[in-house]
DNA sequence: TTGTTTGCTTACAGGCGTTAGCTTACGTCT
DNA sequence: AGACGTAAGCTAACGCCTGTAAGCAAACAA
C-alpha cells in the first residue's frame, strides 16, 4: 500500500520560474484535507505531501516547519473572509439595516460553509512559530480590527439613519455583535445540530445593534 | 481537588477495593496537564499515564481509549460547570437583575480561570468514540440544556420584573444569550489579549437580556 | 494458601518531523 | 546543436513519540 490511494498522479513538475507555483497548492491539500472533514490533526506535514502529490521533504522548499503550512492557511481564509465581508457590504447599497445583515450573514455563511476552516481561524490551535516574518500576531489583530472597523461603520450608519439607538462607543458595539457573531458561528462549526430555534441569528443581530422595533 | 499529581514520585498502590481510584487521578493528571498551558496535543495517553506517575499501559484498566479519557474530562468540567451556574444563581437571591449577571459572570469567571479546559469542552475536539457507553451526546445536549433552562428561568424572571422587554420565547433568549457568552468566554480562553472596552461582557448581557436603561 | 485485584515491564508496529544527499529537467549561453 | 548551471523535487534514513498487546509480579483479602 505505498503507492497512492487518492488523487495522486505523477505529478508534472513545474517549470523553471514557477516553482512558487507548489507553495499554493500545500496550502490548497492542507485546506482540501480540513474540507473533508478531519479536524486539525488531519493535517499532517506527511499527509499534506501526500494529498499535494510530491514528496514530504519538498515542503521544506516553502515552509518553514509544520505549524507554518497552518498559519499560511489561516492567513489565506482570513483575507478570504475580509474580502467577503467588504464585498457583501459593497453589494448592499446604501441601505443601513440591509448593509448590517448582508455584512452579518455573509460572516456566517462563510463560517457554515466552511467549518473546518472557521475552527481553525479561530480556534487557537496553530501555535503561531514564532520566527515565521510572514505572518504574525499583528497580521491577524489588523485584519480583525478590519473586519471590526467594517462592523462598526455599519453600525454607525444605523444609527445616523435613525434604525438603531445609538451609543457613545461603537467600535465597542462592534466588538460585542462580532462576539455574538463568532459565539454562534463557532458552535455551529463544531456541533452537528445547534438547539435553539432557526432566527437565532437574527435575534443576535437585532439585539447586539440595538435596533430599534 | 484531587492532588499530588505533580511529580512521578513512586506511586502507591491503591487497596483493594480502591482500583477506581485511579480513574479519578488519571482525569486529574490530565486536566493537569491542559492547565498547565499545553494545548490538548499535550495530552496524550502516555504524558496521562507519567503525570499520574503510572505506567501507561495501566490507564487500559479504566478507559477504553485515549479518546475516552478526554471524554471524560469534559464530562467532568461540564459538570463542574453546571454546578457553579446553579449555585451562583442560588447565593443571589431574588432579584432578576442580580440573578442575571450572577450566573452569567459565573459562567465566564469559570471560562477565564480555566481557558484550556473551556476550549476542550467546547472547541469540539474530543471525537466521541461512539463506543463509550458512559457519555454520549444526549448526556452533554442534557446539560447544555439544563443551563439554558436556568438561564431562560433568569431572563422569565427578568420579565416579570419589569427589568427588561419579554419576548414569546425566552428559551430562545436564553440560546441567543448563551452564544454571546460563549463567544466572548472563547475568545478570551484562546487569544492573549481580547481588543474591546472592558465592559462587554456587561453590554453582551444587557443587550441580549433585553434588558430595559 | 490461594485467588484476585492492581499495576508494571517489555515489545511491536506505525506515524511523525526533519536532515542529507541525489536525480532530473529546464532555460541559457556559447 | 550541445554543454552547463541551477531550480524542482525525490529517495533514504534518522530518532522520537505514539497507541496498544501480552504477559508478569506483588500486594491484599479470604
Amino acid at each position: 500500500m505505498v503507492t497512492a490511494v487518492t488523487t495522486t498522479e505523477p505529478r508534472k513538475r513545474n517549470r523553471r520560474g514557477e516553482g512558487g507555483k507548489l507553495r499554493e497548492e500545500i496550502i490548497a491539500a492542507a485546506v482540501a484535507l480540513l474540507d473533508e472533514g478531519g479536524d486539525e490533526r488531519a493535517v499532517t506535514l506527511r499527509s499534506v505531501a501526500r494529498k499535494a502529490g510530491i514528496a514530504a521533504p519538498s515542503i521544506y522548499a516553502h515552509f518553514a516547519d509544520q505549524p507554518s503550512i497552518m498559519l499560511a492557511v489561516v492567513q489565506q481564509e482570513m483575507d478570504r473572509l475580509a474580502t467577503a465581508l467588504r464585498e457583501a457590504d459593497q453589494n448592499a447599497g446604501t441601505d443601513a439595516r440591509t448593509r448590517l445583515f448582508a455584512v452579518c450573514n455573509a460572516y456566517l455563511d462563510l463560517a457554515r460553509e466552511h467549518p473546518q476552516r472557521y475552527r481553525i481561524m479561530f480556534g487557537g490551535l496553530w501555535t503561531p512559530s514564532v520566527d515565521d516574518t510572514s505572518i504574525s500576531d499583528a497580521d491577524l489583530e489588523s485584519l480583525g480590527a478590519e473586519a471590526l472597523t467594517l462592523l462598526a461603520d455599519v453600525l454607525e450608519a444605523c444609527v445616523a439613519q435613525g434604525i438603531a439607538h445609538g451609543s457613545d462607543d461603537p467600535y465597542g458595539d462592534a466588538v460585542a455583535l462580532w462576539l455574538g457573531l463568532h459565539g454562534l458561528a463557532h458552535q455551529r462549526a463544531v456541533v452537528r445540530k445547534m438547539p435553539g430555534p432557526a432566527d437565532v441569528a437574527e435575534r443576535l443581530i437585532t439585539a447586539l445593534a440595538h435596533l430599534k422595533p
